[in-house]
RNA sequence: UGACCCGUGGUGUAAUUGGCAACACAUCUGAUUUUGGUUCAGAAGAGUCCAGGUUCGAGCCCUGGCGGGUCAA
């Protein structure tokens, strides 16, 4: 008797190549698209997302030959991701919405909604991969980086568990982009030539200062420079983790007032866009954010030394081990790869467990470290474990 | 009050011996990106504080205002 698959199809050409596929290696696939946002606040391209979405997802279906349903997760959705993007935003931090898309919506309320189909796995279209292995006799489960360099998705889901592992299959993971289109094609799928999906998964592109306005009001405050050979810069050796970690805290007299915004929760680590102030040599990017005392600092140039830091830290309760096996015990020290946001390059690091949290100390100063982003640690193509950084 | 300097797109600057204004930043759009981080490409945007004058022609020269600054007392 053939394996049972819950798919979900999101209209788009990759989780139809995922159907596509699972149907060709003889497994009993049913197709499940999940409406999860109706509100169009904010949302740049006005003209109905979902709406056509689902209808391409119909269509893949409906060729493949395969049973379509349609399960409506908006309300978690909205409980469990919007607000918690919204509360981040308020408290100054860079939240990642996606990331929690997957944990909370996609790898979780999903697997529920579905379970009445009795499947066996449920699969999505992630450009990732799933391996088995075995440790001490316990069946392990390992999240693999995608084999496309440039679509690699892994990282967006570096707080699966190994419960969630266990029930998943990523039959694109092994693909690139250009055969995935090319599979497409030739089974004449409706989503073949598709535009990628961007933006915040489910609520399309926004316009962030529109959408975070909805809940969150503008507050006129001021901007201040830093000097990039500010005596910040030169305190000694900063030998301790702990000084290695922790951001510098600035103040009014550090810098010189360069202009006013309209709320510094609207703003994060590293950005450039949006700042409007102009009449420098070179751009101006966000060093650091006072929600409190709603101050935005801001350093010129690529290379000001406010833009990088050198490690971060990541509270005892938010460490998460998609390997759990390999848990890290206090004073355990470890040298991993370390990515801290989306499609950056892997750098070395060495990972430090300690009581209160984990201490990741990168080889090289890293740039635009942002409290909320999730920092995830690999070991030769395979996705270990991940934190919010604090 | 006396002397000197300055006044150019949103901002900061540039424009050889006078020949219809350049660059950077900001802004906007597009590309890239399942996080408005970043990056990349393109576009728009001033007729040069005002009023006269010299000149074929002035942002650049002259005169007078207005505005800002520096030094002097």
């Amino acid at each position: 008797m053939a394996k049972r698959v819950v798919v979900g199809l999101s209209g788009g050409v990759d989780s139809s190549v995922a159907a596509y596929l699972l149907k060709k290696q003889g497994y009993d696939v049913t197709a499940v698209f999940m409406i999860n946002w109706h509100d169009k606040t904010g949302v740049l391209d006005a003209d109905c997302p979902w709406d056509e979405d689902v209808l391409f997802a119909e269509m893949v279906a409906k060729k493949l030959g395969i049973p379509f349903h349609v399960e409506d997760l908006s309300v978690p959705y909205k409980k469990r991701v919007i607000d918690y993007m919204f509360s981040e935003y308020e408290r100054g931090r860079t939240p990642n919405p996606d990331v929690l898309c997957n944990r909370e919506i996609k790898f979780d309320e999903f697997f529920k909604a579905t379970e009445k189909f009795q499947p066996d796995f449920v699969a999505t279209g992630h450009y990732c991969k799933k391996e088995e292995t075995e440790v001490q006799g316990n069946r392990v489960y390992r999240l693999m980086a995608g084999d496309d360099p440039n679509k690699e998705q892994s990282y967006f889901l570096c707080q699966l568990s190994q419960e969630q592992l266990s029930k998943t299959l990523f039959p694109i993971g092994h693909l690139r982009k250009e055969e995935v289109r090319k599979i497409a094609r030739e089974q004449k799928l409706a989503s073949a030539d598709k535009k990628d999906s961007q933006g915040i998964c489910f609520v399309g592109k926004v316009h962030l200062p529109d959408f975070l306005q909805q809940k969150l009001e503008p507050r006129e405050g001021n901007i201040f420079e830093i000097p990039a050979n500010s005596p910040l810069y030169n305190n000694g050796q900063p030998d301790s983790l702990e000084a290695q970690i922790t951001p510098i805290k600035y103040k009014i007299s550090d810098g010189e007032f360069v202009g006013k915004h309209q709320g510094a929760h609207f703003f994060t680590i590293g950005q450039r866009k949006g700042l409007q102030v102009g009449g420098k040599k070179e751009p101006l990017f966000v060093i650091s954010t006072d929600v409190e005392k709603n101050r935005i600092f801001v350093g010129q140039g690529q290379t000001h030394p406010g833009l990088y830091r050198k490690g971060l830290h990541i509270h005892r309760d938010e460490i998460h081990w998609v390997r759990s096996d390999l848990t890290m015990q206090t004073g355990e020290i470890r040298n991993y790869m370390v990515r801290i946001r989306y499609r950056q390059a892997l750098e070395k690091a060495t990972l430090y467990m300690k009581d209160g949290g984990m201490y990741i100390i990168f080889d090289e100063p890293q740039r635009g470290v942002a409290a909320g982003q999730f920092a995830a640690w690999y070991e030769g193509g395979e996705l270990l474990g991940s934190g919010v950084i604090g």
